[in-house]
DNA sequence: GTCTATAATTAGATAGAC
DNA sequence: GTCTATCTAATTATAGAC
């Protein structure tokens, strides 16, 4: 038994990292999240972040790989339970589904948020790589709506910052919303009460009128 | 005639450093933006920040009270012309007003989302100064829209974040869009088709079912 | 694989000349 | 009111011991 050997400290120091580097990065932004105070609320020395990661915008890029493969895997985990469903109803329970996850992982938005401000090589990637395959499926699913009669033919930019906006940016302020309202948006009642607002927005008020 | 001396360089720097102030603050987040980079945007030395302004963070109140001020003045001065109107209009015209502006002036929202996503003080204070009194207008027209009955009575945390999120994450994430989509969102016409789904969604999507 | 020590750079703020 | 020069602290990254 060739025994697995004992770690000095931490079976998977990397994951631990990636794990403070998302709650900081999205809270701080990345300027304001320093690589010391990543390492310090991952419990290691801030060097050691060089040693795992060729630098701070290389650990930067593996925290946002990591995040958007949780939530294409569970985007697509959700979609494929719906086969043979009408897509009217696939396109309720996705958007559902993508309120849900907002409200799970508000870091996704908040650094999508952090970085679309402005124009810089990392929004360059962001977009490339993990924000374009998304908006494709999107369109995809806004298409088949249209096509049935289900959704007034809108310009697929405005729908999709219509419901990703409307869906995730109450998660992404969730501190403001908790001082300003008194509401905690993560309770599951308001979660599920949002997803249906975001549902009734994207199918009833963008439908053709309907007699 | 006793003269206006003239001075070293400009008429009004502490205006001309706001402006900078605004556009990087905005862009890269309180701790992105250092105070080199704004002396610069304004043509300025670094050091003479801190001869107008107490230090960085009194820099950025002084930002936001600008940025709100001129909010406020825009939305009391469209809210004036409607003396007399029914408030189902006068909801339209606001919730246009407001994307409109958040159109021309994406950095407020810039800035609401970042320090939003974080309890801080400054958080707090940008709740208590500049927030809370839109929301409780916000409230009150929801009041009374629900009072005649043209609103279902939601939670207006929900109706407040719905309808912001729609209304402008979309010019807070311009860069994104423009690269994403290809379409510009500050084009007018995009404005104004985007404004009149975000009235759609306060007024159809919300509405209670009538036969 | 993780640490201590430290280099190189940049940050915000101050002193003092003009 | 604005500048140059500079202080102190904090930043990311590297060197090298264990």
């Amino acid at each position: 038994m060739p025994a697995l050997a004992p770690r000095q400290v931490s079976v998977d120091t990397r994951r631990t990292i990636l794990d403070a580097a998302l709650e900081l990065f999205s809270e701080r932004s990345f300027d304001g999240a320093s690589t010391r105070a990543i390492a310090e609320l991952a419990g290691v020395t801030q060097p050691l972040l060089n040693y795992h990661f060729a630098g701070k915008e290389e650990l930067w890029r593996a925290t946002v790989d990591d995040l958007f493969e949780r939530f294409r895997s569970s985007m697509q985990a959700r979609f494929s339970g719906l086969r043979g469903v009408d897509d009217v109803t696939i396109a309720k329970l996705m958007v559902r589904h993508f309120v849900e996850f907002s409200a799970a992982n508000p870091q996704l938005h908040r650094i999508l948020m952090q970085e679309s401000k402005r124009a810089s090589s990392r929004l360059d990637w962001l977009v490339e790589t993990h924000v374009r395959p998304l908006y494709e499926n999107a369109i995809a699913m806004f298409d088949r709506l249209a096509t049935s009669g289900d959704l007034a033919p809108i310009p697929p930019a405005h729908l999709y910052y219509l419901v990703t906006g409307a869906g995730a940016s109450v998660f992404v302020m969730a501190p403001e919303c908790q001082r300003l309202t008194g509401v905690d948006p993560f309770a599951p009642e308001f979660v599920a009460a949002h997803a249906d607002l975001v549902v009734d927005l994207l199918i009833r008020a963008t439908t053709k009128e309907s007699p």
